[in-house]
DNA sequence: CTAAAAATCAGTATAAATACGGATGCTATT
DNA sequence: AATAGCATCCGTATTTATACTGATTTTTAG
């Protein structure tokens, strides 16, 4: 049977070297390299071809645990990241559970949360508790309180902008004029704080009002 | 101790009273009212002012349960909705997480899970089975295999389009000409398929590029 | 090494969006 | 009855974006 390979990626050298140390008691991790960040992550993962595992901190210098999901989800292998952080905000956990991680774990998690879901991501399964499932999902239902500031014919005509029609067809197809709708999205723009229409999509979506 | 009050709403006329009957057991639930569709059910909540949680079946003729969460999300009330639905596909779970469902429960559940979220949800708080934040991880997680039809020069124009810079500013803040920027937003146009910008940042949040 | 992308720049023309103005009738709330 | 917000409409001018065609250099991949 072979043991779990797996890199440590954290810039907080005393934290790395404890979780190391920790490791070392489960005959079935092999903890392969220490890094402090993600350039040095990808330098290990070029000399390493056998890694299932990262350990991965967000917060880091050069390039951040975020960059470090998203090229690990773009170039093919099956490193399995496992996210450790020590936010427990419900953005950072579902910005990273959409960039691929197999789990989210906070610093403060026990050992023996740390080996079994450790155990579990290595069998290809994705893990995360509970409780943190719990504030992503608070933070997802939160995102939008703010469809009211929109009346229904602006939220209609946001919606046929996100679309990819001009303000000519959206015009004909509501039976008013251009000019009409050119005013609907002024007002749109200025309600939601941007600056032209590329903005007001990114934040229309961002706060679940499409 | 006064009971929760809640109201069914589902299509099916066997799955409504097949759930009346079984909620009969347990005395801390009431069950005020039984609806077939979304508007019925904002009826029913017209005349009793006291519900705590609704039953809610996301197919529904006429108004169905997004509809209905939306409603309820941006109307101020403390009802609390909980999704009982025969969909197990993360994106109907993502969806109603979004819109503000406390609980998201499967047709296939059995009677004790049922009343235990009841109760639990009935206390303020949300509860996903494990199995079913699961789903919706997965779901999030696998939203985008795209990012490698961009260019990296594209997606740091891309990001800064989203951002609502122009044209013009972002070829001075990546000392290029204009034309260079038109030329890779046209590219970035045509690679995903969209008409203008507006649709191009939709797909792209859509598609986790940004 | 060679072919295919990627990144860069250009001309010309049209379409669309944005920034300023300003106006009216309707509805809901106070 | 009055105020405020909404939906509707209009003019003018400027800025941006889009469409079409075309090109060079560098980088990447086979």
């Amino acid at each position: 049977m072979k043991p779990i390979n797996l890199i440590i990626a954290d810039d907080h050298e005393l934290f790395r070297n404890g979780l190391n140390e920790l490791l070392k008691k489960y005959d079935d991790v092999h903890v392969v390299a220490l890094v402090e960040d993600g350039n040095e992550l990808f330098k290990e993962l070029e000399k390493h071809k056998d890694i299932a595992i990262v350990l991965l901190d967000i917060t880091m210098p050069n390039m951040d645990g975020f960059q470090v999901l998203n090229k690990l989800k773009n170039s093919d292998n099956n490193i399995k990241p496992i996210v450790i952080s020590m936010h427990d905000e419900g953005n950072y956990i579902a910005s990273c559970a959409k960039n691929g991680a197999y789990s989210y774990l906070l610093k403060n998690t026990d050992q023996d949360e740390l080996i079994k879901t450790i155990r579990i991501v290595n069998g290809g399964k994705k893990y995360f508790q509970p409780q943190i499932a719990e504030k992503m999902i608070n933070y997802m239902s939160e995102q939008s309180v703010s469809e009211n500031i929109l009346s229904n014919k602006e939220k209609e005509v946001l919606d046929l902008i996100s679309k990819g029609l001009t303000t000519k067809e959206i015009a004909k197809r509501l039976f008013v004029s251009s000019r009409t709708i050119e005013t609907h999205r002024a007002n749109i723009i200025k309600k939601l704080e941007v600056k032209n229409t590329a903005e007001l999509i990114k934040k229309a979506t961002e706060i679940n009002l499409i």
